[in-house]
DNA sequence: CCAGACGTTGTT
DNA sequence: GTCTGG
DNA sequence: CCAGACGTTGTT
DNA sequence: GTCTGG
């Protein structure tokens, strides 16, 4: 799945990747949790891609009581079309969640964790959900990232790995006017491991308060 | 009809 | 064991 | 996702 | 909001 990731390429990096007009203000992050605000990239309302704040962990427009509800941070791609939490946003309102890599766990003499990235260090794409959901002190924008069967050198790692949107793609997966359940599907697929690399990295990374570039160093697994 | 749920993951 | 906070 | 808390009363 | 269960 996806619980934790990074995000630490510079605004103009993330820009020229993503194709966004709008400005970026970001500090590096190596340990993005959920229930943070961070940066997800959607369309305005005149159809240019652009970055938009959102809280991590996806709060449906119908929900009354936000505490009432569990907030997920993931949903499984096979059935996103179809639940009821889901298939507005999975329909409407896709986004991608731009990051430069994702951490997994693996049990062993507790919890390792490993990070995962694309071997060209390009940032990746991952698809994503939006909602705006009308709170006591006005609109909170919150998301849920997709997650899909992992491929074969994820499945070392973990059985689920999050949706990763090809750059060709990013144009249709944005398109609020692209409905069609059967289309959506096709982009959402386990990107070949070919392109991605994993390796152990520090401890300090299970502790959302640990965030600096010393956690994505490789260490002995 | 109304009431209540609406999620994923990993682990057991 | 389970919930909350980050 | 993982880490850390998990409680009440009365007093300051 | 919409679906499921009773």
């Amino acid at each position: 799945m996806c619980g934790r990731y990074t995000l630490h390429g510079s605004p103009a990096a993330l820009k020229a990747h993503f194709g966004t007009t709008n400005e970026l203000d970001l500090k590096p992050r190596f340990n993005i949790a959920p229930s943070q605000t961070v940066p997800v990239i959607g369309l305005d309302a005149t159809g240019n891609r652009v970055f938009i704040e959102a809280r991590w962990g996806l709060i449906p427009s119908w929900v009354k009581d936000s505490a009432e509800l569990q907030q997920p941070i993931n949903a499984k791609a096979e059935t996103a079309a179809i639940k009821p939490m889901f298939r507005h946003a999975y329909r409407k309102s896709r986004i991608l969640v731009p990051a430069d890599g994702f951490y997994e766990w693996v049990v062993k003499n507790g919890k390792q964790p490993y990070l995962i990235r694309l071997k060209d260090n390009e940032p990746m794409g991952m698809g994503g959900l939006l909602e705006h959901w009308q709170g006591p002190e006005g609109e909170v924008k919150t998301f849920t990232i997709l997650t899909i069967n992992a491929n074969p050198l994820m499945a070392k790692i973990h059985e689920r790995m999050p949706v990763i949107i090809r750059p060709e793609h990013y144009g249709s997966w944005l398109d609020k006017g692209l409905t069609d359940v059967i289309k959506i599907q096709e982009m959402v697929q386990p990107y070949p491991e070919r392109f991605m690399e994993a390796y152990p990295v520090s401890r300090a990374v299970n502790s959302p308060a640990h965030d600096s570039k010393e956690l994505i160093e490789a260490v002995e697994g």
